[in-house]
Parts: structure tokens; C-alpha cells; sequence
DNA sequence: GGACGGTAACTTACCCTAGGGTCACTTTAC
DNA sequence: GTAAAGTGACCCTAGGGTAAGTTACCGTCC
């Protein structure tokens, strides 16, 4: 560290402390949504205590952006990286779907903190996570355009239902790939592209 | 009615008042998940209030088994029957999600209970609703191994990862429809049929 | 080098509300 | 007048949130 330390007493550093407590959280929101995670139960797994959650995020609400704005970053970020890349429209969704994978290898719940049905429907959390789901949704609407446009498709409202399935396939094979921790980010694109190559000639 | 009238004396019979209240359930349930939804709000739907909810069934989990078991009862009938009739394997999801939409085109909800991650961990509800997904899941399996083995995919990981991705496609599917109230069962066959054909020459 | 503040890290013990669940009671159709 | 349909008012717990205090590491002053 080119930083001095910072001072830092008991325990752990403020720092520290909160990255393990977000990522606890996300594990904690993202197995049982918004409405079912319990702060007492992710300062247990951090081995903390509530207060202390408390006093570096407010809220429970102040935890889940934590969480959200980390995991929606990593996602947006990942995703405009490889869609400005660029390639052949039926190529894209590999492409996305192996950056998904290698991003959050070791964060899969993180995910679905973007479309969890339990959070209040409206406040700080809804607006922050549909301004994330929008900016996915703008990637999706784009590949979809550029693959149904190149097979003769052009109602736009059948390129928003294909882009907003293609977020419930990403949805759905990160489910799946929760379930089995030992298939890594490699082995679970090397499957896509089989099964995509198989089923659809892509 | 062959039976005499059961006797009745005010407001409306149970039956017909277990029926309402079981839809309202579902709406709340399906919209909020179990444990965001609220029962006095169920109640209120319907114009009752909680003490009749809990005297009709006994609890937040007796509802939701309630519901639970009316919507895994109609799904696996409809899509037992489709995949009886049997056909082509790249027709069949076609098949399938117009029985879907079909029988569900004024209860959309319903399909978001058996998947429901809020439920807890253990218990009744789990149970029941493992065992429908558990039955589907048995369904999609079959068709992605006839799917996938009519084009030398044969890799039973494969499949499984295949029939996952396929509940979270009519996952994603409902999803958009719920959004969309005027668009009924027909226009979305329709939709999904057009996609289909454009993107997989199915 | 050891006493001593100072401050961040952390805890115990509590408050408060939302919401699941219940009891005793009232209404109304037969 | 009886019994099902329905309600107002209540209890109780889980869990979000907080006040006040305690612990341990650091620098520093003699």
C-alpha cells in the first residue's frame, strides 16, 4: 500500500470489515431476496454484530445498495466491455455470457440482486436496480436487434420479449450454475457453446 | 348443483369465498413473493378481513398451499397432457408454451409460486413446491433429451442444464407477459412461435 | 520501556413496529 | 333460533434499528 495506514485499533480495518460484509450480503439477499435475508444472519457469517452493520450502512436498505451497486458496476461494466468489442450478432451472447461467468466466478448471487421481486416496490433500492436492469436491458435490446434484424425479424416488440428472455436464460444458467460450485467460469462457457452450436448452428 | 344448497347464511358461501381468496393469493404471492406478501392485504383484496383468511386456512403457509397446489395441479395436467400427445422434439416447446399461456391467461401469476425463493428453507411449502418443480423438471428433461439427442448433443449434464434454461425461458416469458395485460394467450403463441421460427428455423 | 490517552472496532442490552395469529363477539339468511 | 359468515380488538414474536458502553491497538511523552 502506498498509503500510510490509516490508523485502524481493534479487529479489522473499517475497509475490510465492509467488503466482507457486502459480500456476505449479497450471498444473503441473493439466496433469499431482499424481503427474506436477515441482517442478524449476515453479521453472523461475517462474525460481527448487528450494531456493527449498522454503524458502516445505515440500514438494511444502506447494506443492499452496498451490495447492488457493487454487483450492477461489475455487471454494466463487464458487459459494455465485451458488446463494444463488437462481432457477429449470433457470436454476442457467447461472448457475454463467458464475461458473466468469469466476473462473477466467485459471486454468483450476485446476479440477482439486479431482479429481486422482494424489494419494496418503490424507494432508493427499486430505482437503483431498474436503473441497472435498464442499462443491461438497453445491451440486450441491441444484440437481439442486430440478431433479428439479420434473420429478417423486425417487430420491436418481438426484440424486446427476445431480449428481456435472453435476461432469464442468463438468469436461469446462473441458477444452475449456483447448484455446482465445481464447474468453473471455463467449463460452464465451454458447455454454452456446445449446447448453443448444437441446438441452434450458432 | 346436484347437492341441496350446503346452507349459507350470510355474505357468500365458503367454497366461493375460499376460491377468491386463493386467487388474491396468488396475485400477492406470485407479485411479491411469501415473504413480502402480507395477509391482511389478501384479505383486503377481497373485501374480508384476516380472521376469515386464518378460520378458512389456518395459516400464511395453509394459503399458499392452497395456491400452491391449485397452480402445480393445473400446470403439470397441462403440460402432462401436451407432452402425452407427443411430436416432433422442436415442436414441442411451442406445444407446450401455448398450453401454458392457455391455461393461464387470467391467473399469470401463478406460475412464480413453485419457483418462489423467499419461501423458507424447510417445511411443507418446500416440500410441495419441490415436488412440482421436481415433476416439470421431469418433463423438460425429456424433451431436451429428445431435443438435444436429435442433434448429437448427448452429455445427460447438458440436459439437465438444457431443461433448467428452458424453465427460466417460460419464466422470463410470463414475466414479460405480466407486464403486458392486453397481449392475451394467442397473440403470445403467435409471438413465440414467429421468434422461434426466425432465430432457430424451428 | 512502560504508563496513558485517543480513537476506531466492536458488543450488550434494549426499543419499536409490522405483521402473523387468535378470541370473543355480531350479523344475516334460512 | 341456529349456524355459517364475518368482524374489532387484541396478543406475540421476529427482526429492523439504536444508545451507551467496552476492548484493543496505536502513538507519544516521560
Amino acid at each position: 500500500m502506498t498509503e500510510s495506514r490509516p490508523v485502524g485499533t481493534k479487529g479489522m480495518p473499517r475497509e475490510e470489515r465492509e467488503a466482507q460484509l457486502v459480500v456476505a450480503g449479497t450471498e444473503e439477499f441473493g439466496r433469499s431476496g431482499y424481503a427474506g435475508a436477515s441482517m442478524v444472519e449476515i453479521a453472523r457469517r461475517v462474525g460481527v454484530t448487528k450494531p456493527l452493520l449498522y454503524q458502516y450502512f445505515g440500514s438494511k436498505d444502506g447494506l443492499y445498495l452496498a451490495c447492488l451497486h457493487r454487483a450492477g458496476g461489475r455487471l454494466t461494466e463487464g458487459v459494455a466491455t465485451t458488446m463494444a468489442a463488437g462481432g457477429e450478432p449470433d457470436q454476442m451472447p457467447l461472448k457475454v455470457l463467458a464475461a458473466i461467468f468469469t466476473t462473477f466466478d466467485h459471486d454468483r448471487y450476485a446476479w440477482r440482486l439486479l431482479r429481486d421481486p422482494t424489494v419494496p416496490a418503490t424507494g432508493d433500492i427499486a430505482a437503483a436496480a431498474a436503473d441497472y436492469r435498464r442499462r443491461l436491458d438497453a445491451f440486450a435490446v441491441l444484440g437481439a436487434t442486430q440478431l433479428l434484424t439479420s434473420r429478417g425479424l423486425a417487430d420491436p416488440v418481438d426484440i424486446e420479449a427476445v431480449a428481456q428472455v435472453w435476461t432469464g436464460v442468463v438468469d436461469s444458467l446462473i441458477s444452475w450454475w449456483i447448484d455446482r460450485p465445481d464447474e468453473d467460469a471455463g467449463a460452464m462457457t465451454a458447455r454454452c457453446a456446445r449446447i448453443m452450436g448444437g441446438l441452434f448452428g450458432w
